[in-house]
Formats: structure tokens, sequence, C-alpha cells
DNA sequence: TGCAATGCCTTGAACTTCGAGGTAATATGG
DNA sequence: CCATATTACCTCGAAGTTCAAGGCATTGCA
């Protein structure tokens, strides 16, 4: 039989990996997390909440993340910050995204294999 | 009410961008391209069959791509080959990832708006 | 002869994301 | 003081992709 290709969809994770990295740099709630993306990446890209939260609830589901309830000015937040299983997760997720986007921007350069971009 | 994100789908148009930017380089047929990806981003990325052969129809019913059949060695395959309208579409395919590279590559090393990367 | 590889194709299940909607509290402005 | 916008949480269905597997036919090799 030919070759079967074992590949779990390659491009995925990206949502997750974004929302780590903030609460990696600081802790952070939803609704804010939302926005930090959005402003921090000038528009390019924009997920909804419809992403956000149920990445966040599966993080914290999978011990990635903990949550904390706090009130500001009457707002109940929910901040969330990042364990050590969760760092764990980023640096994987990190380094999957960078091999991926090395891989097709060597595609697009048409580099080949082994080569150096100095 | 509050501001609607507008964002048809950010990760997607990979595939394409990768089919057409082998095209650009060299006239292929399906199976190749499959391999082809596979083997220049050393199995990084690995797209299947079920991916490549739905682009390429596509891409030929608008026109981005033209085929012509050819038989080597007793075996028929369908060689494609970018059109002008091809080419506009690869153009325009590669500017949007690099912009979207380029935002996550700012977000993961913390770099903020406009900043230079010397 | 039988099995692997080449080469085309389609399809169903699984997964993500989008877009919209629901709830509730607090500012804001006319 | 009341209507609207904003903050802040959440969920769900529709839409779109990808994966994995299968089918078909031919050629190469042991």
């Amino acid at each position: 039989m030919a070759p079967r290709v074992t590949n779990p969809n390659f491009m995925n994770g990206v949502p997750e990996l974004l929302v780590l990295t903030l609460l990696q740099q600081e802790e952070m709630y939803g609704y804010e997390i939302v926005q930090a993306i959005r402003s921090r990446t000038d528009a390019i890209i924009a997920v909804g909440e419809g992403v956000v939260y149920p990445v966040l609830h599966g993080l914290e589901r999978d011990g990635a993340l903990t949550a904390r309830r706090k009130t500001v000015n009457g707002r109940s937040r929910i901040y969330y910050s990042v364990t050590p299983v969760g760092s764990y997760r980023l640096a994987d997720l990190s380094r999957s995204w960078i091999h991926l986007a090395t891989a097709i921007q060597r595609m697009l350069t048409g580099g080949q294999h082994g080569e150096a971009i100095p």
C-alpha cells in the first residue's frame, strides 16, 4: 500500500498558542484576551469570543490554566494564569508553529532542505 | 453594539498556497505534488490526496490553473500549469500568509506594534 | 502469480472556526 | 431618569477544512 499520511491537522492550535502566549506574559481574562489579540496584531488576527472562551475552558480542564474570580469596579472577571503544565504546552505549540512556519517559508522562497538563511 | 469580528477563517488557504507555489516553479501532476510537499518540508507538512485533488480542481475551475493530459511510461498523468490568474492569486495568498506569520511571530517574541527587527 | 507502487478520484467523520445570540451589570448622555 | 453602549460571561448551529480510508486501473518487480 502507498504510505499513508499521519498529520493531526497541521494548521491547528494557533488560537491556543496565542492565548497561552498572552497569559504567560500576564494574567488576563477572556474579554481582555479577545481584544489583546486584535490590537496587538493590528487586527490582522481577530478571533471571536466563540473561539477564546472554549479554548480557555479546555485549557483549564487540562490543567494548563488556573482561574480565579476577581471583582474590579463592580465587574466580575475570571483571570487565568498559566500553570507548569501550561508552560510546557506553550513551549510545545510554539515549537510546532516555528517548524511549520519555517517549512512554509522555505517553500515560498524556493529554498531547499538544509538551507541556511544568513 | 460591541464591534463584531470579520475574519474569514484566518488560517485557511495554506494548501492552496503550497500547490500554487510548486506549480509556479514547474509543471506537476497531483500525485507528484503530494509527495513534493512531503519531501520538500521534510515531512513537517504532509497533506493527503484528499486535500490536493480538490484544491487542483477548484483552482482549475477558477481559471488559476490549466490542465493537460500526458502519458508517460504508459501512465496517464494530468499536468497543471499556473495561469496569469493563478499567479495573481499566488501573490495574494503569499502576502496574506506573510502578514499572518509575521503577526504571530511578533506575538511570540513579545514584540509590540511597529517594532523593527534589526 | 501476487503484491507494491503509481496515478486518478470521492466520501463520511471529525474537527475548527465563524457569527449570532443570550444574560446581566455598569457607564454614559440626552 | 431612562435608553443605549460597553463590559463580561457563555453557548450553539452553520459552514468550512482536513483526515483517513476506500475504490478503480495500470505498471513494475520478485
